[in-house]
DNA sequence: TGCACGATGAAC
DNA sequence: TTCATCGTGCAC
């Protein structure tokens, strides 16, 4: 498997966004490699994105989303689930990628359609946040599976209150895949 | 120090 | 459509 190094992750958040689909998650545990194919996605830009946590400037939360790319941006939402980012482009830029399905490959139990089922069943809690992915316990890696995906954009989900920025075409998942949370 | 609310998911 | 559940950010 080919790791995902730093260079990857510091580029453009939309084309990291795309790049993404089709990866693997891969999340080491106790000797065992918990391995889940990302099938959708969703760019967070920055500061001038509405949406985006970063859009109020660097506070302790989400301190790692202005850190070096290539880390893990793990937060708790409403108080019961977690959600996993990546953090993209160059250290000071406040953008990530939020992984919102994968679908299960190895060691995956229960469902993972959506960013807080994603977080449970790949036993990923907000003790991993900021943690290195180019490291050897969380990673992301290329597939050996080289057939073609189409990526769908639509609107991201759960943002409605961020103006202008809710209509923008910043989720991607892969077309016909039955483990996107939501069509 | 208090409080309103959220990048969700599941039940009703 | 409503609710569980709690950390975060901002008002007071």
């Amino acid at each position: 498997m080919q790791k995902l190094l730093q260079p990857f992750y510091d580029r453009d958040t939309v084309l990291v966004a795309r790049d993404l689909l089709g990866k693997l998650l891969v999340h080491k545990t106790a000797g065992k490699a918990r391995i889940g194919k990302i099938v959708e996605v969703e760019a967070y830009l920055g500061p001038h994105d509405r949406a985006s946590h970063s859009s109020k400037g660097p506070t302790p939360r989400n301190q790692v989303m202005f850190g070096p790319p290539g880390r893990a941006y793990i937060y708790l939402i409403y108080g019961i689930y977690c959600c996993m980012n990546v953090v993209t482009e160059a250290p000071g830029h406040g953008s990530a990628v939020l992984l919102r399905a994968v679908e299960p490959v190895q060691h995956v139990t229960g469902r993972t359609q959506g960013p807080g089922l994603l977080c449970k069943a790949m036993h990923i809690d907000r003790l991993l946040n900021g943690h290195d992915l180019t490291g050897d316990t969380l990673y992301i890696a290329a597939s050996f599976d080289a057939r073609p995906i189409t990526i769908v954009a639509k609107p991201r989900v759960g943002v409605a209150y961020a103006g202008d920025w809710v209509q923008k075409p910043l989720r991607f998942y892969i077309r016909d895949n039955p483990y996107v949370s939501r069509k």
